[in-house]
DNA sequence: CCAAGGTATCTTGACGTCGAGGTAGTATTT
DNA sequence: AAATACTACCTCGACGTCAAGATACCTTGG
């Protein structure tokens, strides 16, 4: 009996003609959404970051040697608008961590990379984070984490097909 | 292989010494948060509505008669700060959603309430939101919805103890 | 070679959020 | 009854986000 099942209920007392069955599934989503995300943000805060800005930087780490993509490929990887993305490089530029580069192939574009500064950081966030992130897992088993991890991912596709 | 699949590889290949299987669950999380959010907040557009407005109305009208709370039990029920609960009944005052009234048992908070327009709005919003949340879910079983739900109830708990 | 259309990024304004601090009312202590 | 602590809500400034429009550049068909 969790705080969703609460209001489950409160639903099908009020208005027992609907089906809340699916409200189940999306609300603890959200919920468990933000049970995440503050851990994290304090993780992300203690490196003077935020989860938007992590999000560059991690996405630019991961990316792989030499460690820069355009703007554009960065605003479809981590799903943002471009006005987002250029106010997260602006800050990310002002915090040393990134540079912009003009792309000599393409002078419309630029190129986003890391700086020594910025690399040095998200190699040393990203350990935290992971730990973190296992930390919020760790009253599942295996099995369980293995379980939930699937069916997300059903969802996922689930989702998407909408 | 999802999106989420992917990053996991990318950080696999650059960061070999990390276990990166929790971020295999928050990651997508995060996505299906995302994935179910964008056609809800379409679901509120069509009534005039966004996910913060339809959060304090639905509040209101499944709390019961006289569909009333005070402005602390809002912030309680939707986990949001001090500043933000104001900012959502001014707009929805200005709308004439829900009215402040002065509690005469105590004169520091104020009784918000539902307006009989926003009763009207919120019974109608409500029908088609479940059936928006239906739709996303759509894909998966009764069994995998089932255990989807017991799962995501077990991982609220294990991240809400950390 | 030029015009038309497409692409990549930036600018701007409106909105939602948080959190620290302020104000006013209530409760408690002595 | 006065002083103190607490509570409930609001104000304000900083930030992040988006969407629409602007700007600069590239590409392609004629």
């Amino acid at each position: 009996m969790d705080h969703v099942d609460f209001i489950l209920e409160q639903w099908r007392k009020e208005r027992p003609d609907l089906d809340v069955t699916a409200m189940g599934v999306v609300g603890r989503v959200g919920r468990l959404h933000l049970a995440y995300m503050k851990p994290m943000e304090k993780t992300f805060a203690r490196f003077g970051l935020n989860g938007a800005k992590f999000d560059v930087l991690a996405t630019l780490r991961r990316a792989g040697a030499p460690h820069c993509l355009s703007a554009g490929d960065l605003m479809k990887a981590t799903m943002v608008a471009s006005g987002t993305m250029t106010n997260r490089i602006d800050r990310l530029e002002v915090d040393g961590l990134v540079s912009r580069t003009t792309n000599p192939e393409d002078s419309r574009s630029f190129l986003i990379g890391l700086t020594d500064k910025g690399f040095d950081l998200i190699d040393r966030v990203v350990e935290v984070h992971v730990e973190t992130q296992a930390s919020l897992l760790e009253g599942l088993s295996d099995e369980e984490t293995a379980q939930l991890a699937t069916l997300l991912s059903k969802a996922l596709n689930a989702a998407g097909r909408t």
